[in-house]
DNA sequence: TCAGCTCTTGAATGATATTCAACGACGTCT
DNA sequence: AGACGTCGTTGAATATCATTCAAGAGCTGA
């Protein structure tokens, strides 16, 4: 839907092309989807895009922030579930994703704007895992380092395509070693 | 130096560009080294590359299993210290190739060789894992979950920028983990 | 109606990986 | 020694990217 000139507000278009954005991305990959065929997916002119973003990375920031903040809205609602649900849920919702997550770590590496929202990133999750780990009276002195494992272990578990069995448990594991002592 | 046309023979100049490759890659990132540039590196013309390996991610390839084999070489030394040592020796090792495990995890998704090799680093190094872990008498039942957290660890360490402290604090707790029962 | 801003676009530009076709040097067979 | 074919090298394409440029089209407010 090639349209605006003003019928449609800058912010509408914009949200359009994220959203076809975001499709591509998750379906295809970051570095598969080249900027003409997001644009000609959005009926727009290959240079188009540039009106409402500065960069491709510009287009990968807005993906990972709507991505983000759809998930974390979500996650209201199982915060006060026990803590291998929760650690199931979490990958689940994020398994969507899971083409994202390599490509946020090179990015990060050649943009710094995709860098600052990854470290953006692990200061919001690790917060979250932090409390939730606290309610469930982790030990204080290994906490920090206990955030830190389970974090990775969720960047592992989407970047390699387990089973959920696999999935299930590792879960199992991490959150046993987290309501024991 | 560029020289050959026969006086060298066809794997020792291989080897020469491997090494370049190597370094490059290393020290800069796959992403960010251009062919252009690595045949400057090595003072030939651009494409003669192409004569030695068929593409970029075949430079790629070598350069995943010549540092792998240098890893896997030292490791005998180590292999039958306590098992945090070893821990914080693997992730040391690796640390040198910090740029590189994300960009194998982003080719993987591209180039099938390069996700044989990833499949392929995992099962050897998983089975090294494994003889550890189960050295160290860990329950059978968890071990399969304990193997892929400590992967899933080490992973996350190398591809965020950890400090000292941190990294110690992990390998500690992954370690006392598995001292224990 | 005119001026100016907002959008859109086709056509550059420049970087990149990769291929092509020619050329030169080497080893070999005679 | 001379001819020939293979191996190695190269400069010049080609194709695909992301990104920029300059021109223009349409809306809006005077």
């Amino acid at each position: 839907m090639p349209a605006n000139k003003r019928q449609q507000g800058r912010e509408e278009k914009r949200a359009e092309l994220l959203a076809e954005a975001r499709r591509l991305f998750i379906e295809d990959g970051y570095e598969a989807t080249s900027m003409a065929a997001l644009a000609k997916a959005a009926g727009v002119a290959g240079n188009t895009i540039y009106w409402y973003f500065t960069d491709k990375d510009d287009v990968l920031l807005a993906v990972l922030n709507a991505v983000l903040s759809d998930v974390l809205t979500d996650y209201r609602q199982v915060a006060s579930a026990p803590l291998e649900d929760q650690l199931g849920w979490v990958v689940r919702q994020l398994q969507q994703m899971n083409r994202l997550v390599s490509t946020v770590h090179t990015r990060a590496a050649l943009a710094p704007a995709i860098d600052e929202w990854h470290t953006h990133f692990h200061l919001i999750t690790e917060s979250l895992f932090r409390t939730a780990l606290q309610q469930a009276g982790v030990d204080r002195a290994s906490i920090d380092a206990e955030i830190k494992i389970g974090a990775f272990a969720i960047e592992g578990m989407l970047t390699h395509g387990l089973d959920d069995a696999q999935q299930r448990a590792i879960c199992q594991r991490l959150a046993q070693q987290w309501t024991n002592g």
